[in-house]
RNA sequence: GGGGUCGUAGUUCAGUUGGUUAGAACGCCUGCCUGUCACGCAGGAGGUCGCCGGUUCGAGUCCGGUCGGUCCCGCCA
């Protein structure tokens, strides 16, 4: 760079600094060249300013700044100029000024990129990816960093003035049965022995309230080996917190704190507290969901007292067998045509659902449906009136187990969400879901698992009925859910030995296996243990619906693809026979052939 | 583990019923151009149609497999 030093950024520069001497450095996102005058214009993290050479003004500097091209890397001083009458450029932070040039220093050539970095090109994930430094240069993608770090930045500011500690946990620690899948580390030291990665830091952050800190909060890397979606993978990022002598009101205040302090700091936007609540079988009842986006109506209606003992032989037998008959009602919607229901069917297939039927209301009541047939006028009137149906509306009816009706309706609810326009991308609808159950039954390991996970207390109402009926026993978690998506969780923890003690027997953890893997964590319960609890947010969750996005990759400075690989470094990779046996594992594939 | 979808020039895409030499835009290269801001004009280069196999006189196009991207189901306390 010579003598050269920066004075400004490419964003800086407006009518104020008129006749000034400034030297800018940056990329080049694109050159005029007029065969004369010359335009480049220069851009870095904060904007882009036009710089100019002139052949009257500077034959020298003219002459040198023809070989210029994209992404070359350069600096030039000058004299900032106002723009000549009518060429002032509004759409540009910097369009009232540019910079004509007296000395142009290239810093770097490019290569031709592999893909342009305009803003509106889309280009593959995987290219993106492989050049995801280049990638990153693009505005959009920068201004995702940006508001990253400004939300990290807000959030702390936040917690810090509540009185939390930040404090750091182990990323290699000991697997512990439940939950995801881990990621395993081989220990040199202690051959045969392996450290896990934490799929969330819960013990630890326990301990610290045992310890006294009493307020911890942490933003934290964390894993979980098993398969990616758009809204995940395998190494994630939560905003971890956890506080002692509280109740679910204390947590509730803060959290909703940070989320106002968040969307004031990124959006400026203004939230309203407190978030309305609603408990999980309200949830589930309404929208078949323990998430619900609550940006639209389209609720789920049960049917099941109403088709009961009915003509429709699908609906009584489901019933009779103790499942369920929902439905919905998509006002207005009967102009729906054929193929926009049968695409609907198939949609509700993915979820389990054998059949859609549906139901399209006439402008004189009478019913144009497959299933019509098959009721008595009183059972149709029935039907119709639980679901205020009107002319002209659209009816569908799921009848299957109540997990499968659930599921599908709620899927269904959303697409058609999707499909009519009902979503408004620029609402922001937090809702608190509470009362979770403690347990669910895994029929397929016949055995009782932890909903939250297994140091979730139970309500003091229902604890009797840990031994008796485990299934009706809630807990004291609670989350956090934004436009359908649940950006957080957390719950109120079991600080008694002998509440956790029975909450591993109802979850089928024998004695010797508790005191095995989770010794520690029941003698610090021992030892003087508080009352406490916590709760966790899912950083690029929320950064997605934040930055408007529809992928955490775009909230993720270097992401994984789907198949949880990197492009760019081009991890996971093999490693040298070497390293394996210093590890003290014994491969049994064959090394590749030289 | 399963299902959908995409893969053609550096990039984004088109490519008819299987039929001559695979096209467009942008980018790139050369030349011209003194007020552009997606500058303009003229010319040019650039392709193993992801890969392997099959059907066929003939495959970018049809079939099977495989690899990669992506979305979903399962999975994710």
């Amino acid at each position: 760079m010579g003598e050269l030093k920066r004075s400004h950024s490419c964003n800086d520069l407006g009518v104020d600094h008129i006749d000034q001497e400034v030297t800018l450095m940056g990329w080049v996102l694109r050159r005029r060249d007029h065969g004369g005058v010359i335009f480049i214009d220069l851009r870095d993290r904060w904007g882009m300013t036009q710089v100019v050479f002139n052949p009257e003004f500077n034959t020298e500097v003219h002459a040198k700044a023809h070989v210029l091209r994209s992404e070359w890397v350069i600096a030039v001083r000058g004299k900032v100029i106002r723009r000549p009458e009518g060429m002032v450029n509004n759409n540009l932070h910097t369009g009232e000024i540019e910079l004509l040039v007296t000395e142009l220093r290239i810093l770097n050539s490019s290569i031709t990129p592999p893909f342009p970095l305009d803003e509106d090109i889309e280009v593959s994930d995987s290219l993106r990816l492989q050049y995801r430094y280049l990638d990153l240069r693009r505005p959009g993608m920068a201004d995702n960093l940006i508001m990253r770090h400004k939300a990290c930045q807000a959030l702390r500011a936040f917690l810090n003035d509540e009185n939390f500690l930040e404090i750091e946990t182990p990323v290699l620690t000991r697997s512990t049965p439940e939950g995801a899948r881990d990621y395993l580390v081989p220990s040199r030291v202690n051959p045969g022995k392996f450290y896990a990665l934490p799929q969330s830091p819960q013990l630890f952050k326990q301990l610290l309230m045992v310890a006294g800190m009493d307020r911890y909060y942490q933003i934290v890397k964390c894993f979980r080996d098993e398969d990616l979606r758009a809204d995940r993978q395998p190494e994630f990022t939560q905003v971890d917190m956890e506080l002692s002598f509280i109740t679910e009101e204390d947590i509730y205040r803060i959290a909703e704190g940070v989320m106002k302090s968040l969307f004031a700091a990124t959006r400026g936007l203004e939230l309203k507290t407190p978030f309305p609540r609603m408990t999980y079988a309200e949830a589930m009842e309404r929208y078949g969901s323990d998430k619900p986006d609550t940006r639209f109506g389209l609720e789920l209606i049960s049917l099941t007292d109403v088709v009961r003992g009915c003509g429709f032989q699908v609906f009584r037998t489901v019933v009779e067998k103790g499942g369920l008959v929902q439905g919905i009602n998509a006002k207005g919607c009967a102009h729906l045509s054929r193929k926009d229901l049968d695409d609907l069917t198939a949609y509700v297939a993915n979820y389990g659902a054998k059949g859609l039927a549906w139901v399209k209301v006439k402008e004189d009541g009478e019913w144009q449906s497959p299933i019509a047939k098959f009721f008595t006028d009183q059972e149709r009137a029935g039907m119709a009136a639980t679901l205020a149906a009107q002319p002209g509306d659209l009816l569908f009816f799921v009848a299957d187990t109540a997990t499968i009706v659930r599921t599908s309706l709620a899927e269904l609810r959303l697409e058609l969400a999707r499909r009519l326009g009902l979503i408004d991308k620029n609402t922001f609808n937090f809702l608190w879901v509470t009362d979770f159950p403690l347990l669910e039954y895994d029929h397929d390991q016949k055995r009782h698992t932890a909903v939250h996970h297994p140091f979730t207390a139970p309500t003091e109402e229902d604890m009797a009925m840990l031994e008796s009926d485990p299934g009706k026993v809630r807990s004291r978690a609670y989350d956090l859910v934004l436009n359908g998506t649940e950006i957080g969780g957390g719950s109120l923890r079991i600080h008694q030995k002998e509440v956790q003690n029975r909450v591993f027997k109802a979850l089928s953890i024998a004695p010797e296996e508790a005191a095995d893997k989770f010794a520690f964590l029941l003698k610090a319960l021992e030892l003087g243990a508080p009352p406490h609890g916590g709760i966790a947010f899912g950083l690029d969750r929320l950064m997605m619906i934040i930055a408007g996005r529809d992928t955490i990759r775009d909230v993720i400075a270097f992401p994984k693809t789907q198949k949880a690989t990197c492009p760019l470094t081009d991890a996971p990779a093999g490693v040298a026979r070497k390293q394996l046996t210093e590890l003290h594992l014994r491969p049994d594939w064959q090394e590749e052939k030289k």
